[in-house]
DNA sequence: CATCTGACACTAT
DNA sequence: TATAGTGCCAGAT
């Protein structure tokens, strides 16, 4: 099952990002968001920041969840706050690999309300 | 086979 | 919005 979610973690384009619950989803495996985690630490060379919670909540500790945020930011991930503005940059898991509207770029369903965020 | 363990998700408060 | 409790699943012991 690794496999199948390294996969799909790989799937994830650079400026975009997806939940843990997302890609066990989308890996097939509905409600296995926590074998993700066990997916991103063993295996390497991945896009493990990428990764984030529900919400776009960075759930990694201090010191990593930092790092994570610098790379997404570097990747253009907008934030909202202290937490990814997923809304604006989800991955959606397709079945064919169709491109999606680049972070940025055409926003896709965004809030009615964007207003400031704390 | 019984338990424990997680970078979780969801709901209620 | 932030915090706490409960449900979840698969792998390791």
């Amino acid at each position: 099952m690794f496999d199948q979610i390294h996969a799909t973690i790989r799937r994830i384009p650079r400026g975009r990002v997806a939940t843990y619950g997302e890609v066990a989803k989308a890996a097939g495996f509905a409600g296995a968001a926590r074998q993700v985690v066990w997916a991103l630490q063993t295996a390497q060379r991945l896009p493990w920041h990428r990764v984030v919670g529900a919400g776009g909540k960075i759930l990694l500790p201090a010191e990593k969840g930092l790092e994570q945020r610098f790379r997404l930011a570097a990747e253009g991930v907008p934030f909202r706050g202290s937490r990814v503005d997923i809304d604006q940059c989800r991955y959606i898991f397709l079945k064919h690999d169709v491109p999606q509207t680049p972070a940025g770029e055409t926003k896709i369903s965004r809030s009615p309300h964007p207003q400031r965020r704390r």
